[in-house]
DNA sequence: CGACTTGTTGATGTACATCAAGGTACGTGG
DNA sequence: CCACGTACCTTGATGTACATCAACAAGTCG
């Protein structure tokens, strides 16, 4: 852990979690809401730079973002880095924890935050007694796979124009679906060089590349204000569509 | 689904089932086994070249591979293609479609394969009565998702040497995980064509990289047989450790 | 005390030379 | 015929270098 990161307090109630709407069957039961309530350790305020998990170390607890904006990322040796996925409200981060003795990524908050604290150890219990929250967390996994798939899609076979159009497009999508997005305007905490280091670019085309995207009227990024300015553009460029020309789900 | 494919009426028994030893705390008990038996609605005999799931279409079924091997890949409209994992026995085949409506991928079998089917909407019953195979389940999805990573940190910041290198290396240990390896020789079914869309590199340019690798003598892949000569060497080169210099667990 | 300079730092913007990877073409060999 | 091998040229992306710009802290002066 890195920076300044406190439990807070004053607690989230549990009837609030954002992992609530995603119970695919049916809310909350009282029963499952009270095991929730319990399960919870704690919450966690966190600063913008906060380290959650460092690859290569153990961490004994799992987390919800209950608000805020995160990335996972990997780095090797020499310093080179790779973010992985970013982290909306509603992620849950530290599963892979859960079947390796070490993280195998890292994962820093960018903006502040909130989360939910759990025990790794009491995943089990969980298991065993709410089947409805964990099927929840597969849910979230194989969420977090289709991510993945698409991300691995982009760095291996698009062009950096292609990428940078399609992680935008991405990027507000998933803004929009937890709220922090309306009107093709969002307020990004994101740099060029997550941009870049997401894309697998360097930081100078990257640059180049948004400015390409600027200069063509498709989208503005000014100070954190980011707006998509030809939605229809855009997505063409992304090729962000099916084969079949239907347009893609994001879940 | 292409090529041939026919539901076998002899069934490998589920006790031998390769999800078993995975089963975290304890063996199946006779209760799981016999749920598991019940749940298998069926056992697929696949062909290479089969197409087990393709990506925009519906399935009905889960798969685990029993033997063979297989890879996950999607494809833009014109056809460019990223494959992002290699299925060995013991992977579970298509959890992503019960999260969304179509999938998202297509998968395809490289070898004569066995797989034993389940019905998608049993998942459910299977998650509120037999929790221990549904951490099972999420076992196996984070561990596909740390393959994933891994994968991605490969094509997003390794250089074609570095990737091709790693890749290889990743094969051979997964192979040898299940048996199918040893003594650092393998029979791949892989062409140098999946190889270069595993890590979004042109065929030309992997296959002037793979000579590379046989020039330093540090592999040898002739026909089917994939020889790892100088592993150290490999393994330098795939930048294949952790930043504290300990070498990466295959989970 | 407030207002105005100065220095610092992090993020962005752009030019230019270089290079890693791509694309086409045409081999070979099983 | 398909997978592999290799040559030649092209190009997309990189790396270095440096300029700009805004945010912020420190120090200075009216």
């Amino acid at each position: 852990m890195s920076n300044t990161a406190a439990v807070s307090p004053r607690l989230v109630p549990c009837e609030r979690c954002p992992l609530r709407p995603l119970s695919v069957f049916r809310d909350f039961s009282a029963e499952e809401l009270a095991f929730v309530g319990e399960f919870k350790s704690g919450e966690l305020t966190a600063q913008p730079g906060t380290t959650l998990f460092m690859q290569g170390t153990n961490s004994a607890h799992l987390y919800t973002l209950l608000s805020g904006i995160a990335f996972r990322y990997k780095m090797l040796p020499d310093g080179r880095r790779q973010i992985l996925n970013f982290a909306f409200p509603g992620e849950f981060l530290g599963l892979q924890g859960s079947i390796a003795n070490e993280m195998q990524h890292s994962v820093e908050v960018l903006t502040d935050s909130v989360l939910c604290v759990f025990p790794r150890d009491k995943l089990w219990d969980l298991y065993s007694h709410y089947p409805s929250l964990a099927y929840d967390i597969t849910w979230l996994a194989a969420r977090e796979e289709q991510f993945l798939d698409e991300h691995l899609l982009s760095v291996g076979r698009r062009s950096a124009i292609e990428r940078t159009a399609f992680i935008l497009l991405h990027l507000y999508r998933r803004a929009e679906d937890v709220g922090l997005a309306k009107d093709r305007k969002v307020v990004f905490p994101f740099t060029q060089q997550h941009i870049a280091d997401a894309l697998g670019l360097s930081l100078v085309h990257t640059n180049k590349t948004l400015r390409r995207l600027y200069n063509m009227k498709v989208v503005r990024w000014q100070g954190r204000e980011f707006e998509i300015l030809d939605w229809d553009r855009l997505a063409k460029l992304a090729v962000y569509e099916e084969a079949d020309g239907k347009p893609r789900p994001l879940i």
